[in-house]
DNA sequence: ATTAGCACTCGCCGGCGACGAGTGCTAGTC
DNA sequence: GACTAGCACTCGTCGCCGGCGAGTGCTAAT
């Protein structure tokens, strides 16, 4: 589909990029030139420019004004990252002090990760937290909290708590809990929450027949802990610092954009998506993102443990943004929690 | 020091506030005159407000404008609200309902209330959650989550969880955790973490001299969880429905507002303060708030156990909000929040 | 293919005048 | 003495205009 685009194509669309992204105003002909190492004149720029244009790549706001980069363009201009290794050098010691030290849970530790992305890119950070069915249980324990009430609670690898309520029968003595927990403590510690659903779901008939008291309740107990099993949750921090952002400050767009994160489940699903690969995602503008999201970009990866991917950590800020510092600082970032995580969970 | 106020100045100033509240635009002496029973005209009113502004409860923002309420004319407002009951009845079945169907835990209660306050004032609604010293303790129980480290938790009246992971002994084994939780729970569950603290911090010499290990064991332990117990928790809800108010758009106040939502320990001590009386307190505007709330008014009562206050629940809006809606507002969901609590914690 | 030159476009800014909402004051009325 | 009609005055808002300047697109020359 994209056109063929020249190599000083690419390198004025790339000083383009870097202008507006320092300046936030439309880049004219001259400043382009003058950014070149050979002598090249303003009007061979503005030829290139206005292919660039025809291409999609740029924008003019209005005739008689500089160009603007469009979201293709901040698309094209990333993958040139990336391809070239233009990518900053981001000093990861600084990274790893200031996350693991003395953190001694999972929680803390994405915690103070949120916001050290947020506080080092200026820009919002935002977390997936492990989702619970990866996760692998280490205790059960069922409280009675009420006469009819119980608290189902299970901790996880990296002192993890997930916990919840529900309704019990009021002849289950305490001990037939402390049984119930017993025994799938027994059967599934060490395993992850999704396996534990699969074999209690797959096996549930069959042990449902036994004439063993304790171990039905238990069964039982474990299905229902299973159903309300929480979604991973969303981490945000910084959200105040998209405001220092000039082009973002229509108050219907911020309207938008503080919605979401007052309700996070689209940000979790984005989030969800994201990671896989090495190095990290970036989403830039509408396309892939939600409506309310129109000028922002996601920069995120995900978290491994077992390298397997875990959760997802990343930033959010305008599309305007210093992407040849922000994405290596959320590579690192992922990097070291990972590790951490390792450390906190053997 | 406020000088006398006449009775029909009194009433200007209500005309003039529920006006603005209103409209948000300066009230001008006409539209007030109409809003009289009797006849009066305007020029009558524009010498009454002329003294209003005087003593300080209307201002100007020019000459040839409309009057605006201050601070201190919106506190004489909501002041002769209270003493004449001129606050609207709300329906408090309708809260009960969605607030009390089906909640099982503490927590979310708080989480349900915080959203309703927000939803139904429009403004944002903010929960202080109980002060973990005044929280009575179920369980308690140590669970070791890796070589060096353990996890301490104890679970509280409703449901509610805390956790915190300590380095502990290597050489400690699992049933001397155990044996330490139960010697705690036996010793201490029923009472509040308050007395548990003075209580061990008192005997702890005396006990510590006891050549009883795991009793060593588990005062230490003790101790060290109580050290790293958690502050109340702010939640936030709805803070998006602050951009609503076209008053409050400037760039920074908006960042301050939203920074104080970043770093809610400031919210934490008003809300820590307010309660006490049986009607909402209500803070207008910076005087008792933080600089950055300028522009706002929090309104909050506290949520009672036992006749003792838990934690706070209100709204935060712009100073310009319908007091005489909201105020009621907070005081029902304080009352029915009390009262849930009361039915999860039987 | 590149570039110098040039006419043209268009947003920004400051000044100007009309408009109107609202005031403060004064003089007259009950 | 309290109230009110009338009136001059203030001042923010809005639309208009013209100059400025950054930046463009085109053309003709190299």
């Amino acid at each position: 589909m994209s056109k063929k685009i020249s190599p000083r194509g690419a390198a004025v669309l790339d000083l383009v990029v870097e202008a507006y992204i320092v300046s936030g105003q439309p880049v004219g002909s001259t400043s382009v030139a003058t950014g070149f190492d050979e002598p090249i004149s303003s009007a061979t720029i503005r030829h290139v420019m206005a292919e660039l244009e025809a291409l999609g790549y740029l924008f003019q706001p209005h005739t008689s004004a500089g160009r603007v980069p469009t979201e293709k363009g901040y698309r094209r201009y990333v993958e040139r990252l990336f391809r070239q290794r233009r990518l900053r050098r981001i000093d990861e010691h600084s990274i790893r002090r200031r996350l693991s030290t003395a953190q001694l849970e999972v929680g803390d530790l994405l915690h103070r990760a949120c916001s050290l992305l947020s506080e080092l890119s200026n820009h919002v950070g935002v977390v997936l937290t492990p989702r619970p069915s990866r996760t692998i249980v280490q205790h059960i324990e069922f409280l009675r909290t009420g006469v009819d009430r119980a608290l189902l609670l299970f901790v996880t690898q990296g002192g993890m708590v997930h916990t919840r309520t529900i309704k019990v029968s009021e002849e289950l003595t305490d001990s037939d809990l402390a049984a119930a927990a017993e025994y799938l403590a027994d059967r599934f510690a060490g395993h992850t929450l999704g396996e534990i659903r699969d074999r209690l779901l797959d096996g549930w008939e069959v042990e449902a027949a036994i004439e063993n008291r304790p171990q039905r309740t238990a069964i039982e107990l474990g299905v229902r802990w299973l159903e309300g099993l929480g979604q991973a949750e969303v981490l945000v921090e910084g959200a105040s610092r998209l405001l220092d952002n000039p082009e973002l400050s229509s108050a219907e767009v911020l309207q938008d954009l503080f919605a979401t994160f007052d309700e996070p489940t689209q940000l979790g699903n984005v989030l969800t998506e994201c990671g896989g690969g090495n190095d990290p995602s970036v989403l830039i503008g509408g396309e892939r993102l939600p409506a309310a999201l129109g000028g922002c970009t996601l920069i995120a990866a995900s978290y491994m443990s077992d390298g397997r991917p875990m959760g997802a950590l990343g930033v959010l800020g305008p599309t305007r943004m210093h992407y040849d510092l922000t994405i290596p600082l959320v590579a690192a970032t992922a990097r070291v929690t990972s590790e951490a995580i390792a450390e906190l969970c053997s």
